[in-house]
DNA sequence: AGCAACTATTGACAAAACAGCTATAGTCAT
DNA sequence: ATGACTATAGCTGTTTTGTCAATAGTTGCT
C-alpha cells in the first residue's frame, strides 16, 4: 500500500472498466458474425477494451466454450498462417448475451445515477472544496 | 467450472457491477456530507449496491483512509451505540473523485455503444437466431 | 536451406479484487 | 443479565484478470 500519488489506479493493465465486460462484447461480435479469435482481438478494441496479452481473449473464448456458449471448429479454408478456430455463437450464447444485455442497461442506470449527482451536486455551489 | 444451466453467473455474490464502483460512491456520498460508515452502508444501496457484508464497506473506508482519500476522527457526540467514526473527505479524495467521474463516463460511453450496437442489429432483422 | 515476421493458440503463474465469516465491544430495552 | 442493535476490524478463501513463456504453422527474403 504506497502512497504514490493520490494512488489513483496504480499497477498496470487498466484496460477493464465492467467486471467481465469481455464477455459480453465477444458475445455481441460472435452475434453479428463468426470470427477467428484474432480477429476478434482487434475488433474489441472499440469498446475500450484491448491493449492486453491476446492469451486473455482466447482464455475468454475457451472458457465461453466450455460454458457452451460458442462452439468452435477448424477453419477449413488455410487462408495463411497456422490452422485457425473460427467461433460461433450458440443459442445458449445467445440468451446469455440477452441476460448480458440486460445486466449492463442497469448498471449504466447506476452510473448515470451516480454521474447526475455528482453534477447536481456541483451546481449547487458546492463545486469549491469545503 | 460446471455446466449448470447456463452457467450464468454462477457463484455467490454479484452485487459487484463496475470495478471499484464502491469507491467512487463512497466518495461522491463523502463529499455531499461527512458520515458513519453505518449511514454509507444504507446510502449504497441507491446505487446498486449493498446486499453485502458491513466489513466491504469498512475495508473500503479503512483502504480510502490509508491512501489519504479520508479522514476519520471518533464521533464526539456519543448518540447511541459504541463509538463511531466520522468519516469526511480530503483534497485528494475530492481530485480522486473527479478521475472516477471521468473514469465511469468512459466505461458508460462504452456500455452505451454496446447496448446500441446490439439493439441495432436487432433491428436489422436479426433479431432471430441465425 | 535458413531465418525473421506474422498469425494463432495454450498453459502456467502472480497479483488484484472482493465477499464471507468471525471477533470485539458499547448501548439500550426487557 | 441478556438479547438485540449499532459499529468496527481482522482473517481467509475464491474469483477474476493480466503477463510471460512456450509451441507452431505460413510466408517472404536471402
Amino acid at each position: 500500500m504506497q502512497q504514490a500519488g493520490s494512488g489513483w489506479r496504480r499497477g498496470r493493465g487498466w484496460t477493464r472498466r465492467v467486471v467481465r465486460f469481455i464477455e459480453p462484447v465477444l458475445l455481441l461480435l460472435l452475434h453479428q458474425r463468426a470470427a477467428h479469435g484474432y480477429t476478434l482481438l482487434e475488433e474489441i478494441t472499440s469498446y475500450g477494451l484491448g491493449g492486453f496479452d491476446p492469451s486473455v481473449v482466447y482464455r475468454a473464448l475457451r472458457e465461453m466454450e466450455a460454458q457452451g456458449w460458442v462452439t468452435s471448429v477448424w477453419d477449413a479454408q488455410e487462408t495463411q498462417g497456422p490452422p485457425r478456430r473460427v467461433y460461433r455463437l450458440t443459442v445458449m450464447g445467445d440468451e446469455v448475451l440477452v441476460r448480458y444485455v440486460g445486466d449492463l442497461e442497469e448498471t449504466r442506470t447506476h452510473i448515470d445515477k451516480l454521474l447526475r449527482t455528482y453534477r447536481h451536486h456541483m451546481e449547487d455551489g458546492e463545486g469549491d472544496f469545503h
